[in-house]
DNA sequence: CTGAAAGCGCTTACAG
DNA sequence: CTGAAAGCGCTTACAG
């Protein structure tokens, strides 16, 4: 079954250890003759290299980690799906760390001592997390981060524009016609969330809209977005429409509308960001900002595999306004 | 950092190589004044095994898998958390595998020659898929099951009763005074969602109910719960409360009484399975049982590393009923 | 109860 | 462009 070993490949290719050790490494010098011998004797025997192996001998260790802090299990989820088949398809295994943005200092030593990785991806809020940054670089650990806010150049980062994004749902609101809006923000510490919270206001006031947005901490949860729907809704002078800055919290917000006796979109306008698997557990279905995660951990992943990490600069992707049916004109 | 190596351990401590790795493998005939000497070297120096090294040298991979197949990222992500903590415990690796179970020859075939595990950990429905049980007993590779149904003694498994907890949903609703029933029912080849549907039923006769529940498939889905919730509330004999055999599709029969007009629990009682994640993004929040998912699959992986899976037989862990606020009596 | 030798399957210098 | 030797850090037989 996983009987044949790189010796094998090597007699029956008529070479040597180290020429099929070249071949598996794509390392230059080999002529294209001894290259696809070896490749066919690879095929022929369905040779896999032992990770064990190359991972004792060489000092790379096959293996990406991925750190997370994040209350929103989909979205994890769909980090963790990207960034796994980008380890597939390089054979790597992945590795999954849980860090409580508090205390990373004592977690991530523990976790640097305990078995090296070849990187990490991060994702928010620890993308962010300076304390978790300085730690990296002084141990000259690589990583590539999603969705970067501070210092792009610190790293390889992937993102969407967060703030733009934000801005294009300020605009499809108020083109509805909205004119009074709310506002749920994310936790303190998470700069996407800022980046959002930021455009959205900006973009209102370029519109002309009179009064800046209402804002409620919702700390990107239902249950904080169902608090803060419930504070927006108790105000005398309500909004038309509420922004979630993420589709948990837009949820909870849906549910202090129903909650309240209003319908949504007839009553209230809601909306989210993320499209992640919650917009469609509601119901209406959530108009929301479609944030690509899967892609965006791939690439991640796939910066920290091809190993040039040397240098930063953020990879951007595309967004997309999803219109659903929680948003619509006001009464 | 990562500096002792197991020869330094053994000169710190005065002993043979062998001795140390007796000492950290806790093999027997070791005197107690060596231990300790071992054990002692081992803390200050902060000694941790090298993985690569002990699975290049040995039989063990120090790496185990965790295969599922489910469309609900709360349920899988929370045993994906359970199996992860039992990991570290024991120092080993986890490794996530996504099994098409109509393509399970292929891909667990890929999968087995592609680097060994220690073992798997199967989560419903692979878990009474015997395309895929015949597979690895075929290989000889050690498994235990999340919530089996069939077979109980083919390996080890862990699970709750899940007639019986549906049993108790059907008691509870029954003493709240309801008399007519729906039931969601979950995948085909899902035997849990079998013997929820089983346990509700049987119940329901035991107790006398005059007629029993209407079925509508729902396939462990909010959409599914949704369409299912539509086809129940469009019949000419609405019955008073819907049981959905999973918290997911339990929310989507939610979202279809809303659509219809219908208040929860006032108009109509719905309750769930599983206690998942979502049972909190709803509102009100899902009357629903609660399944230690968490708790299973940290016992499941705990069972598959104490590497004694020689016999089966499954270990119960306890089910509660929660009572929340998404079933009241009937008006 | 304890240890010295060989070797797991690769990669890393080092030659040619 | 290609190869022979040494060694990564452990465990596995095998002795005593």
């Amino acid at each position: 079954m996983s009987g044949a070993t790189m010796h094998d490949v090597a007699r029956a290719a008529g070479v040597s250890l180290k020429s099929v050790s070249r071949v598996i490494n794509r390392e230059a010098h080999v002529s294209d003759d001894l290259r696809r011998r070896v490749e066919a004797a690879i095929a022929t025997l369905g040779y896999v290299p032992d990770p064990a192996a190359r991972s004792l001998a060489g000092a790379r260790a096959f293996l990406i980690g991925l750190m997370f802090d994040n209350p929103s299990p989909n979205y994890t989820m769909k980090v963790q799906t990207g960034v796994y088949r980008a380890c597939v398809a390089a054979q790597h295994h992945l590795r999954i760390d849980t860090i409580d943005s508090d205390q990373v200092a004592t977690q991530v030593d523990h976790l640097l001592r305990n078995g090296r990785c070849d990187g990490f991806v991060l994702t928010p809020p620890l993308t962010d997390n300076r304390v978790l940054l300085d730690l990296l670089d002084a141990r000259g650990v690589r990583y590539v981060r999603i969705a970067p806010q501070i210092d792009p150049d610190r790293s390889p980062g992937v993102a969407i524009d967060d703030a733009g994004a934000a801005a294009a749902m300020a605009r499809y609101l108020w083109d509805l016609g909205h004119r009074r809006f709310a506002l749920v923000t994310g936790p303190v510490d998470h700069s996407a969330a800022h980046a959002r919270r930021t455009g959205f206001i900006e973009e209102l006031a370029q519109l002309g809209c009179a009064e800046p947005p209402h804002e409620v901490p919702g700390g990107f949860s239902f249950e904080g977005g169902f608090a803060a729907g419930q504070a927006i809704l108790a105000q005398s002078a309500r909004p038309t429409a509420i922004f979630g800055t993420n589709d948990d919290s837009a949820a909870g917000v849906m549910a202090a509308c129903s909650q309240a006796g209003l319908r949504v979109p007839a009553d209230m306008s809601v909306a989210g960001f993320d499209d992640s698997w919650i917009a469609r557990s509601v119901w209406p279905y959530l108009t929301t900002i479609h944030q690509p995660i899967e892609a965006m951990a791939h690439a991640a992943a796939t910066l920290l595999l091809a190993r040039d990490t040397g240098r930063g600069g953020v990879t951007r992707l595309d967004y997309k306004l999803v219109v659903r049916d929680s948003a619509a004109p006001p009464a």
